[in-house]
DNA sequence: CTGTGGTCCAGGC
DNA sequence: GCCTGGACCACAG
């Protein structure tokens, strides 16, 4: 199948966002947009909307390596809340170090909700950027409630653009 | 607060 | 093969 690609605007950055039909297969931030559009739960996702994006299927967990069933504990997380590295790893009988390993690896952030994944005393890592991770949890939080994003964090998307 | 040992996979050699 | 370095953690001083 033909892979389709968009990119779309999250705070400061733009999501680059590569997939076939129902499948992603990789998302990425970059300072620059690229043509096309991303599915459209994607484009309400990061516009501050509490869609979920389980409903997608990610490489990622395609196979049954190690990294994968990581990404499918990970994907049980649901919006607007947290788990740590710690939490995660036992939960796959693995040790934190390597949770925190698969998630600077995800292909497809987001869609598998790394961001969601924190160190036991504080907020733990990202890459390209850790202001993405804060802005993603922020937004799920105060988003939770009605399901769209606050004013306040409205604000905040505004302020740092 | 600051070590330090445990953990386990990937990547470089 | 061996060595090293992590988006970490718990526990001792």
């Amino acid at each position: 199948m033909e892979i389709l690609s968009g990119s779309c605007r999250l705070g400061l950055w733009h999501v680059h966002v590569y997939w076939s039909g129902n499948t992603i297969h990789r998302v990425r931030f970059a300072t620059t947009g690229i043509d096309g559009d991303v599915p459209t739960p994607v484009r309400q996702f990061c516009a501050g909307r509490a869609v979920n994006l389980r409903s997608f299927a990610s490489v990622a967990i395609h196979d049954d390596t190690p990294y994968s069933r990581i990404y499918r504990a990970v994907q049980e997380i649901p919006y607007g809340k947290t788990a740590t590295y710690g939490e995660i790893a036992r939960q796959v009988s693995t040790s934190p170090r390597v949770v925190g390993q698969a998630m600077a690896r995800n292909a497809t952030p987001l869609v598998i909700p790394c961001h969601r994944v924190v160190a036991a005393g504080g907020i733990g890592g990202f890459s390209p950027a850790i202001e993405i991770k804060q802005l993603l949890l922020d937004m799920e939080r105060k988003g939770v409630r009605k399901g769209r994003i606050s004013p306040r964090v409205n604000y905040y998307i505004q302020e740092i653009q």
